[in-house]
RNA sequence: GGUGCGGUAGCUCAGUCGGUAGAGCAAAGGACUGAAAAUCCUUGUGUCGGCGGUUCGAUCCCGCCCCACACCA
């Protein structure tokens, strides 16, 4: 591939939660005098700062951060809603900087932003909330005869045990008439601008030491009070997060406070697991140590494909 | 000291009317296109506390011992 110094260049930071990607991104970002655009389910909710292990005021100060604390649990924040925002802000800072920064955990989101989802109309609010009712009330089973009856062809290639993947194409469905198969292009989206992307690991021992510290200093940071504080928030689903939905179980009495604490660091490695099981599939990734900075600012930089 | 109830997978327990045992959680691996820190899938040989006895055969019955808990002294 010619060389080409026009070229814009999106750098991608993924990589297990708690392996370090803030730091390498301000790294990054500083050397190529950028921004960072946060690719977290999580820390982009205002309400949730210590349990989402937010970057500090300081890092936020070191470089903007956008898509952090930008919204509020109670918008509906969805990895559509990603793609859109972070090619726009991306378009936007492209007319300043060569290179953009999009770090976090998310793997979805990453993906979301770098191949695009299908387009599929927007399901009316009415319908969302008839199918979820109706699962809630009525099960599983009543889902899958559903989705059985009006989509046959997913449900035969679907997780038909899985019922959020039910609901959705229950939705689909219902809303478009047309199965949620017939919107898959099986295409990647094309993008104006190169991705080089990187991804943190570590051993996982020291993984597993460095999530469970994490968790002790969250609590002596005041996650039992931020908890408390969104007890009203627990049926949204930006409460279904690792930190706090323990807590809620320690509130309700139903766990001691050191059970709930055990159980944090413990679902804390599992989200970690899957976040690796997810970014070791994608083969364009090049993982690095979390004290390689410089060797990812020099892959970033490269001109090669 | 006596009585009762237990001792089964890393943990919590179920079970075998005697033919060597199974769930949940954990762990490991995996999937995942609008809830993704979510959701889902796959993987279970463990001296069934120890030693004896009865039996063709005991983890299951009997005896003794050890350990835990509860109650009575």
């Amino acid at each position: 591939m010619a060389d080409n110094p026009g070229q814009k260049t999106v750098i991608i930071v993924a990589g297990p939660t708690a392996s370090g990607k803030t730091a390498a991104a301000i790294d990054i970002a500083l050397h190529f005098h950028t921004q960072i655009i946060s690719a977290d389910s999580r820390q982009c909710y205002q309400e949730l700062d210590i349990g989402v292990a937010r970057p500090s005021p300081q890092e936020l100060q070191q470089v903007p951060h956008h898509f952090i604390a930008s919204h509020s649990v109670q918008e509906e924040v969805t990895a559509a809603g990603f793609e859109t925002d972070a090619l726009e802000k991306t378009a936007e800072l492209f007319r300043q900087h060569d290179q953009v920064v999009i770090a976090g955990g998310t793997g979805l989101y990453i993906k979301a932003f770098c191949e695009g989802l299908d387009t599929i109309p927007d399901i009316p609010a009415a319908i969302r909330q008839a199918v979820i009712k109706n699962y809630e009330e009525l099960g599983l089973e009543w889902l899958q005869q559903q989705v059985r009856q009006k989509d046959p062809g997913f449900f035969s290639v679907g997780e038909v045990q899985n019922p959020q993947r039910m609901m959705r194409a229950l939705e689909v469905v219902e809303a478009t008439g047309q199965s949620i198969l017939s919107f898959r292009s099986g295409q990647k989206a094309k993008r104006g601008f190169s991705i080089r992307k990187t991804a943190l690991d570590i051993p996982k021992e020291e993984l597993h030491r460095r999530i469970n510290d994490r968790v002790d200093r969250m609590m002596e940071n005041g996650l039992l009070q931020e908890a408390e504080r969104l007890l009203r928030y627990r049926h949204l689903n930006a409460l279904q997060t690792v930190g706090y939905a323990e807590l809620f179980d320690y509130f309700d009495g139903r766990t001691k406070l050191d059970e709930a604490i055990a159980l944090i660091k413990q679902h804390t490695r599992q989200y970690a697991k899957r976040q690796l099981t997810w970014f070791r599939r994608d083969k364009e990734i090049r993982w690095f140590a979390p004290d390689q900075a410089e060797d990812m600012i020099a892959f970033a930089g490269s001109k090669e494909i």
